[in-house]
DNA sequence: TGCGCCATTTGATTTTGATCAAGTGCAAGC
DNA sequence: GCTTGCACTTGATCAAAATCAAATGGCGCA
């Protein structure tokens, strides 16, 4: 089944993006062909490792960049430690914040990744001159404003079973956008990065998760493999009626 | 002190618009003098009395707004009644999710209100004419979406105090922007308001209020009137260090 | 095979904030 | 001036989740 695409010349684009799985969903796709030819000439793609971070809270931005493969977490920590994942990113999204130099979160990957870097600057240039570029980058911002404002609900209000359903379904919905079938996979975050995402501790998140296990919402096999028999029961749990 | 203006002939100008405090600050000052005749023609001013709906969660929007005065609560709420502050608006703010037909939140009048409202489509029209009042929005969501972040911080790890202290200091700096001196304002939210902020009770907010009362970091009058002797330490309290 | 290292689970206890239940204070209306 | 209603405060008790403290269970490696 080939798609169609009424875009652009293949022949014009460079052979790397040609080969690349997010050039059709990221911020490239708004690019033209001498853009994407442009860009990736300061681009580079780059592997990381479980852990490792791509940005510092309080560093200086200096590149921009595309999640190709993995799952990339947002932080905020505070004086004292204490810790608050504030987003989760999947490929093929767009990770930076366009406009200020310092960055008021830490990025850093949750599971082993791959990325696209482009530097800050010929990013920024080429905002200006594409209307169109700024347009998907906007709507990316949108997107993580509604996301952060459904987690804020999670965050303030539901209770820590709630919080656990609500994890899980909203892993089951975003790990792998293509597959039609939600109900089994395998969980990004380790059982402290779920508990910094759910404000919890880790101890109340394993209880929860032993709770759901023993209720049949879902099967856990090797602590990360996960199992919805009833997305719908799962949804109810999370408070999503 | 007359500030010199380099953009347009004010003659050129809408009177109402010439006489609108946000039309610099808003998503106004983006547009040209026809582009603001062309907006005008179909925008009309309202106000807004404490608890007035401007749109309600599942709703179709038809309008965008602008926050002339006043504060605009954002909220989410839950099938069984809870419901969680997900952002605060204060003027001249732009009120309105672009690209979205179906509102994923309440927004509702904190005090009495003045907005301005014009249709969705006119001003969608607008946006793809006019890179620079999508450059203008897109910043927007951006300052709102660093919010939301920074708030989810408080709403996941921090304490009861800290969550009071925090929103206090959150008022004393948005409330007033003008101001030089910070030290001294009426709250804009009940506390019940608050505690649907802070994801909290009443009776919490209460104690909490009482306890920064009785160790001297702030002072309150008539329920709604604060004054804080020293402003680095709220900030403390609130866990900001 | 056994050791040590982690991550995770489980259990006992404590703490924080929620819930339930009166009060208080103030302003509007008769 | 008194009642009524509403927003807020205060107090007593309860429950959910945090904290403290051991287990348990892989997994890599000697």
């Amino acid at each position: 089944m080939e798609v169609r695409r009424q875009d652009i010349h293949n022949s014009d684009i460079p052979l790397v993006c040609r080969a690349c799985e997010a050039r059709h969903g990221g911020v490239c796709s708004a690019l033209s062909a001498e853009q994407l030819t442009e860009l990736n000439k300061h681009s580079f793609r780059h592997r990381l490792e479980t852990g490792a971070e791509v940005i510092g809270q309080g560093e200086t931005v200096v590149n921009y960049s595309n999640i190709m493969r993995g799952v990339v977490k947002l932080t905020k920590i505070m004086a004292d430690g204490r810790q608050q994942i504030v987003g989760l990113q999947f490929a093929p999204d767009f990770l930076g914040r366009p406009f200020l130099t310092e960055s008021a979160i830490t990025a850093e990957a949750a599971t082993d990744s791959e990325v696209c870097n482009f530097p800050r600057n010929v990013l920024d240039r080429l905002v200006k001159r594409t209307p169109e570029l700024e347009h998907m980058l906007h709507q990316q911002a949108l997107k993580e404003l509604d996301e952060a404002r459904d987690w804020m609900l999670t965050l303030g209000r539901k209770t820590a079973q709630e919080k656990v359903a609500s994890f899980l379904y909203l892993i089951a919905t975003h790990i792998d956008p293509e597959s039609v079938d939600m109900s089994a996979f395998d969980l990004p975050l380790s059982r402290a990065d779920i508990a910094d995402f759910l404000g919890l501790t880790i101890e109340t998140v394993s209880r929860q998760f032993t709770k759901l296990r023993k209720e049949n919402v879902i099967r856990i096999e090797n602590n990360r493999h996960v199992t919805v028999p009833d997305m719908d029961r799962l949804m109810r749990y999370a408070g999503n009626d």
